[in-house]
DNA sequence: GCGATTATATGACGGTCGTCATATCATGTC
DNA sequence: GACATGATATGACGACCGTCATATAATCGC
């Protein structure tokens, strides 16, 4: 090889990386291979030398962006458990400043909508990691409520992109940390410090 | 005038309902004004007759359909209130029916995401008739738990836009059917019949 | 340093988009 | 029944899209 091999492992990471901002900020058919080379400091005709087409690059920026997001989160509660934990999650998901950085935030909120009309590629790289991190999720919590943990961590993952989705979709910030708030509280509705911290 | 003045409303509300389908089959930026006005038995060039752009139609859309699906919802349900009223209401939207047809369902899974990107026009019109919707089902839902009505309504919402856009997301039945039972069961945290039918 | 090879850039292709100017058609009045 | 008028269709514009063929630039072994 003339290239260190690692080279062209990094430049295609830097492609990734850049269109999971970009498609996070403008969507997946809103973002354009153009713009996402650029994002990257590449021009667009050398796409094709890394990935076979956008729709496989969607399935790899969620699969990349996914795992990065998840490690983020769990990130400093391995002390905690059940309740607790499930509360810090919440808190950290559900924040004013997810709100506000979507194309630092998770993935779905912005593309879960599109999720659904993809093609088959991106939907089983998106549904490999769901079912990563609900099991992961799960593992954390109690098994002594009306719903199992399987059920809860679903369900907490529904609403929580539902409320950040819609949190995003308003204009009006008050009405917009209501739906944060009231999210909040009803994922938690058996913690009885639900609603201390925005 | 020469047309009888309703012809032009009649085809003005044809498009309108045209685009509602198509919107949500393939999303806002995925469907494009021709196919809207071919899905309503006209040409693409008369379009700008009626709309001044595709935000505005869009802004539109949003509005009828979240009222009419506002009407189909409720309708039935005079006679319940409190938790058994949100039962049925749950029941209904989080129906694998609804999941299997989107061009017939809300508005709000499919094009939740879009609607965070979307311009000034549409969004506004979309948070006017969430506020309406947010209203109503509150005035229905009872004031003693440990959310709100307002609260809780505000929750629901979060929680069922976000589990259909889930169950819609990924391929596996089961799996997708796991999500909507789940958000189920945590929606009617305090209702001991929850989980009864599918 | 030279040549081979690999990574990236340039440029172009057909297709589709939103938008608009213009033409055609249908309707109601006289 | 001819004409005026409003509703819809035809066609075109520039811009952007995903994709690919080709050219250029950068690197490493010798």
């Amino acid at each position: 090889m003339r290239y260190s091999k690692e080279h062209k492992n990094y430049t295609r990471s830097r492609i990734i990386e850049a269109a999971g901002r970009t498609f996070r900020k403008q969507g997946y058919i809103g973002a354009g291979i153009d713009g996402i080379m650029q994002a990257a400091g590449l021009s667009h005709g050398g796409f094709y030398a890394h990935f076979r087409s956008k729709d496989e690059l969607l399935a790899e920026a969620i699969r990349v962006s996914m795992q990065r997001m998840r490690q983020h989160w769990f990130s400093g509660l391995e002390k905690l458990s059940g309740l607790e934990w499930l509360r810090e999650l919440v808190e950290r998901y559900l924040s004013q400043q997810h709100r506000d950085e979507p194309e630092l935030g998770c993935m779905m909120p912005p593309l879960v909508s599109e999720l659904a009309r993809a093609a088959e590629l991106p939907r089983a790289g998106f549904e490999a990691t769901l079912c990563e991190l609900v099991d992961q999720v799960a593992a954390k919590l109690p098994d002594d409520g009306p719903l199992t943990p399987r059920e809860r961590a679903l369900a907490t993952m529904a609403l929580n992109v539902g409320a950040m989705a819609l949190a995003r979709a308003v204009n009006d910030k008050e009405l917009s940390s209501e739906i944060l708030a009231a999210s909040k509280k009803l994922a938690l509705y058996d913690c009885q410090t639900a609603s201390t911290s925005q």
